[in-house]
DNA sequence: CACTTGACCTGTCCGC
DNA sequence: TGCGGACAGGTCAAGT
């Protein structure tokens, strides 16, 4: 599922890959995938990319914007004019050509490349804004920091939640108004990692406890970003090749297997109506 | 207001 | 083999 990890990595590869780009046309195949008019689109240049939490932006030359949002399963797979099969992939059903029947939109481009945006489950979107619009999105309003901006290791969470006592600390870091870009894969893994247990009411979660999970989320995030993300089912990069962060969880996914640390069983239990993956053990 | 649960979708997997 | 149901999890709406 695309998170932090996966949008970043999603993004760097779209601004070396469409920036520059003009849109020549643009092919609705699921209308509500996509939130405005086409025609305020075509005939833009990309100016540049950014991305604030899970979304993603792109930015056009006459200052409309395309903000997008992955959800669970999207995809933004780029492919050359030349090029539609993704090379060296033959036995890979995810990485095909395209389009396919998860596409929803098609970006065409005036060198006839194209910007598949694929989504198996129909939850992402893309919607065209003014810069106007774009900054007045309820959902990037209430949006909390950035875990890899700086200055986010002096982010007080014990004032921010001040009026949450009686939430689990998994529901809080999965949040987007708390901390932004977090969801269940990294979730799972720095609460592993700083031996919190995804049940822990915010009561007891102490201020060397937040300095630990802030410095956690930074060491786990950058890691992931310099794997190219995590593919658990889904994801793929603007290329469209698999993220392999998951080589290297220590929790997700390894429900059965043993603890990395302590041998335990590592077992997956349902808090905030996710699927969590927890060591009973290293966490308390 | 804080917090929880269900809805949105489609594809996969598991048991019968 | 086919079929029904559980499950996957980001965000929002509706419920307590």
């Amino acid at each position: 599922m695309p998170e932090l990890p996966e949008v970043e990595t999603v993004k760097t590869g779209l601004q070396s890959l469409i920036v520059g780009h003009t849109i020549s046309s643009v092919d609705i195949l699921n209308p509500g995938s996509f939130m405005g008019k086409k025609s305020q689109i075509v005939g833009s240049k990309v100016v540049s990319i950014s991305r604030r939490g899970k979304s993603l932006n792109i930015l056009l030359d006459n200052g409309m914007n395309i903000y997008t949002h992955l959800r669970m399963t999207g995809q933004l797979v780029y492919r050359s004019a030349e090029i539609n099969f993704a090379a060296g992939h033959p036995n890979d059903s995810m990485v095909n050509d395209l389009p396919d029947r998860s596409t929803r939109v098609i970006i065409h481009f005036g060198d006839n490349s194209k910007l598949f945006f694929n989504d198996q489950r129909k939850f992402g979107w893309m919607k065209v804004l003014t810069n106007q619009e774009l900054v007045n999105q309820p959902f990037l309003l209430s949006m909390g920091p950035e875990p890899l901006a700086d200055g986010f290791i002096a982010y007080d969470f014990k004032s921010t939640l001040k009026n949450r006592k009686k939430a689990n600390i998994k529901s809080i870091l999965l949040d987007q108004k708390v901390v932004a870009g977090v969801g269940n894969i990294y979730a799972d893994e720095v609460l592993f990692a700083t031996g919190i247990h995804p049940t822990r009411p915010l009561s007891s979660v102490s201020s060397k406890d937040w300095s630990r999970i802030k410095n956690s989320l930074i060491e786990i995030l950058n890691l992931s970003i310099s794997l190219g993300g995590s593919t658990d089912r889904n994801y793929v990069d603007a290329k469209g090749q698999k993220g392999s962060y998951l080589q290297f969880a220590k929790v997700f996914r390894r429900e059965g297997q043993e603890c990395l640390v302590c041998g335990n069983t590592i077992k997956k239990i349902r808090v905030a109506g996710r699927g969590t993956h927890v060591c009973t053990v290293c966490q308390s």
